[in-house]
DNA sequence: CGGGATCCGTCTTGATACTG
DNA sequence: CAGTATCAAGACGGATCCCG
């Protein structure tokens, strides 16, 4: 995950941290569905698997967009959020929906889980 | 490649498109840099290998993203545009541009082949 | 029970060699 | 020049296990 830069086009580089299949969806569950635990993740939709999720979840961490902290001292519970950068991607998503909705057939805002 | 849809998030939808390493820097060489021939894509300073270009092409051209023509008669050249779906993409690109280059250390717009 | 880690079969990726 | 064939390596998805 730690690949050196391919070049330095912006466009680039942000694939490297965003360009999957995955990511921007955990980070639309955290920022606009407000998901902060592993398990609420995993109730999205698309049905992301245990592996993939806890793998992002770790490189989100170290790329510095996203905060782990215990949810309290006597449980295993882990809150997930939204640093300053990993919130700075809002326009991203946002740019994302508005083509997405216009331009395949058949998407719509989703509910929460739905 | 045809996979059906994960969800009617418009997020979802899109990644499924052009969540991945490569398609948008195909789709960003035809858009700011001219970019038409296949030997020109292969040009760009990340390295692309052949057959994920290829695959890339194709995948573009089946979803309506692209479109392939013969650049003559006489010779194998094809040329690769952007349809107007593709042409669409263009906000996307460009907050994606703005994104990286404020939150990416040391990006910077290229030049053509750099 | 929540939050993973591990294993395994399958699918995808990517580098290279090759072809018309 | 514009791809296709090949093949190794890695990513994915699912199931299971593990640990507090």
């Amino acid at each position: 995950m730690t690949q050196s830069r391919r070049s330095p086009c912006p466009i680039a580089c942000t694939l490297d941290l965003i360009g999957d299949r995955w990511t921007l969806l955990v980070i639309r569950d955290m920022m606009f569905f407000g998901k902060q635990r592993f398990e609420e993740f995993l109730e999205s939709p698309e049905g992301i698997s245990t592996n993939i999720l806890a793998n992002r979840l770790k490189y989100l961490e170290e790329m510095g967009l996203v905060e782990k902290q215990p949810y309290s001292n006597h449980s295993r519970r882990m809150n997930y959020q939204l640093t300053e950068q990993g919130t700075s991607l809002r326009p991203v998503l946002k740019v994302i929906i508005a083509w997405g909705l216009k331009h395949i057939p058949e998407t719509r805002i989703p509910n929460d889980n739905e």
